[in-house]
DNA sequence: CAATCGTGGCC
DNA sequence: TGGCCAAGATT
């Protein structure tokens, strides 16, 4: 493994992202823990500018752990919208909840006691204490795997599955720091986002942008050829999966004030005009409407339809009263 | 541990 | 056009 001089990456790096870190939101000096960790929920496998404006939404409603949590799950399944992957709301929700309750209303500063909150992971507890807290733990994301894989050890792409080597070269190039040496702490934190800025920014997945690199000459790729990945990315399937299903029912339930009737949730046109029956009303206006159309126009059969309103249920996302079917309370 | 879990933009 | 990808967590 090629040994780096640390200090000049350090240097370079972080000077790099001095110049050229986006500006959001959660980055002000005024942004609350809390405001960064509603950030890390949403950006899990979600992209920034997706996130931007239901963030801030999300912000002017809830501002504190406890206004999250004194208000229905359902509403912050709702609030989620189309982020994808709802049942991050349920355990942000979740999350607020334990936050309110046993941390009297703060969110922790402890990695360890973040990784025991709902939906908080290795990486969205490194990140909430480097982040908001100042805290130079390692912080292992996508992009600084992928930036570690590219400089030091000269692939295309990281390891499909994150693993042991990984953290303990990002262990090697943390920048060393102590809780007497101030700079030293504020270097390993700077360290920490700045990477991963870079990794966002140039040193992307496709076309990455290597002439804006600040350490194009340092990195071990680079210095290879550029070779192509070793390994072929895994597909994720969509259409005609039990997600699609899922998420087709999920938005029809974002829409719905009232509770709606199982059988216009599960049902399929064919079936309605066999049995006469109206399934949804088709003169709604907008995503409503859209919601009901994209729903009965899948494909599905009914046991998949079966399957995916199961799991919805299984999660939390939904629930069947006797008026209904609607969002949890 | 490999599978599962949304959504939309991009090349 | 469609496969690839995005600040992962959970089981």
């Amino acid at each position: 493994m090629p040994h780096p001089e640390l200090p000049l990456l350090h240097r370079e790096i972080t000077a790099w992202y001095a110049s050229n870190a986006r500006q959001l939101p959660w980055r002000e000096e005024s942004a609350t823990p809390w405001a960064l960790m509603v950030s890390e929920f949403m950006l899990q496998q979600t992209p920034v500018v997706r996130v931007l404006p239901v963030w801030e939404a999300w912000m002017k409603r809830w501002p504190t752990p406890a206004a999250l949590a004194a208000d229905p799950v359902g509403e912050a399944v709702k609030a989620w919208g189309r982020l994808g992957y709802p049942r991050r709301a349920l355990r942000l929700h979740a999350a607020a909840l334990v936050i309110t309750t046993e941390h009297g209303g703060k969110v922790p500063g402890s990695e360890d006691r973040l990784l025991a909150l709902p939906g908080v992971g290795t990486y969205t507890a490194a990140a909430i204490a480097c982040f908001a807290f100042g805290i130079p733990t390692v912080v292992v994301d996508t992009n600084i795997r992928r930036v570690h894989a590219r400089l030091v050890g000269g692939k295309a792409l990281p390891e499909p599955n994150q693993n042991a080597a990984e953290l303990a070269l990002a262990q090697r190039l943390l920048p060393e720091s102590s809780p007497a040496d101030a700079t030293a702490t504020k270097l390993a934190n700077a360290w920490n986002i700045a990477v991963m800025e870079l990794g966002a920014l140039v040193c992307t997945a496709r076309a990455p942008r290597c002439h804006g690199c600040p350490v194009m000459q340092q990195c071990a790729w680079i210095a290879v050829g550029r070779p192509e990945p070793h390994y072929k990315p895994k597909g994720q399937p969509w259409h005609g999966t039990d997600r699609q299903v899922r998420g087709a029912m999920m938005a029809v339930l974002r829409h719905s004030e009232a509770p709606v009737d199982r059988a216009d949730l599960l049902g399929v046109p064919d079936l309605a005009v066999d049995t006469g029956r109206r399934l949804n009303p088709a003169r709604e206006a907008g995503e409503r409407h859209r919601a009901w159309t994209d729903l009965h126009a899948l494909p599905a059969a009914s046991e998949q339809r079966e399957r995916a309103f199961a799991s919805l249920l299984a999660d939390g996302l939904a629930k069947q009263g006797a008026d209904g079917v609607s969002l949890p309370r």
